[in-house]
DNA sequence: ATTCTTGCAAACAATTTGCAGGCAT
DNA sequence: ATGCCTGCAAATTGTTTGCAAGAAT
């Protein structure tokens, strides 16, 4: 049975603009930047200034309701934690970044243990076009 | 035949203070951080300033002798380029960044590419410990 | 009513740039 | 001698923090 975990415990308060955030990563199935999450919330409270989303991220973290994705990019967003371990693609035209279906790699360890090298994790990230700008490649 | 390139065609000027961080890379067999480059450099030249590095090292980077590494723990760092294609290791208890002997990483696209992502690139970090570090917990 | 949160602005940290003097050519 | 490079300091950019007013409990 698939783990339903209930809505993340914030500092104390539940205010109007962690509504909004956590909503956010309900309904958003891929990775968001601060900045993203940043106009996001505006559309929903224009006052929302940009400290309260680095604050709210940080407790979001703290509280194992996201985590952080890396970017060879430089950039960094952030996903829900808790999903299945996966991995990510980041289109090279648009920029986004979103989930991919499944891990299937298959890394041969072996030369490395070989060379003293031992492994307890890995981070993939895979880069080209995504499906909207495929269509929108084809389309013209 | 391996590909022997020669000195790197810098700006237009071999000073001191790029000659050292270009033998950096030549003698160093991981990637740098810039801190570790201006460190190391400041060895040879104790008056070498944290600008000249980041200066030199996007020059050595628009001139194709280095490339980034980009860490999914934050940091970035460089390293020569041209060398096969290769991943990264980076250590859990020194921070430090290896060269993987082999990218014998295999992904299935089959099921990305029914999702439409088109792949180009990957770029993958192992995160472990390290010969050294192995060593040391062996040791003790 | 209490005290946690917010938004603003100031504080920081990391990186870049402007400039006058120094050095490679 | 020329003008590219360097080191310093000021300027940017991205993120964090202090504080008084506002909101959730």
């Amino acid at each position: 049975m698939p783990e339903k975990r209930s809505a993340p415990r914030l500092g104390s308060r539940l205010t109007k603009q962690r509504e909004v955030i956590v909503k956010l990563f309900e309904e958003t199935p891929r990775p968001l930047r601060l900045q993203e999450i940043h106009h996001l919330a505006q559309k929903k409270i224009p006052a929302m200034g940009i400290a309260t989303v680095y604050r709210t991220v940080k407790i979001l973290r703290q509280v194992g309701f996201l985590r952080v994705v890396h970017l060879p990019g430089g950039g960094d967003c952030y996903e829900k934690e808790g999903l299945r371990h996966h991995h990510h693609f980041q289109c090279r035209h648009c920029g986004k970044v979103f989930d991919l279906p499944e891990c299937t790699l298959r890394i041969d360890l072996g030369k490395m243990k070989e060379e003293g090298f031992q492994a307890e994790s890995h981070e993939l990230v895979v880069f080209g076009s995504c499906p909207p700008c495929n269509r929108r490649a084809r389309g013209v």
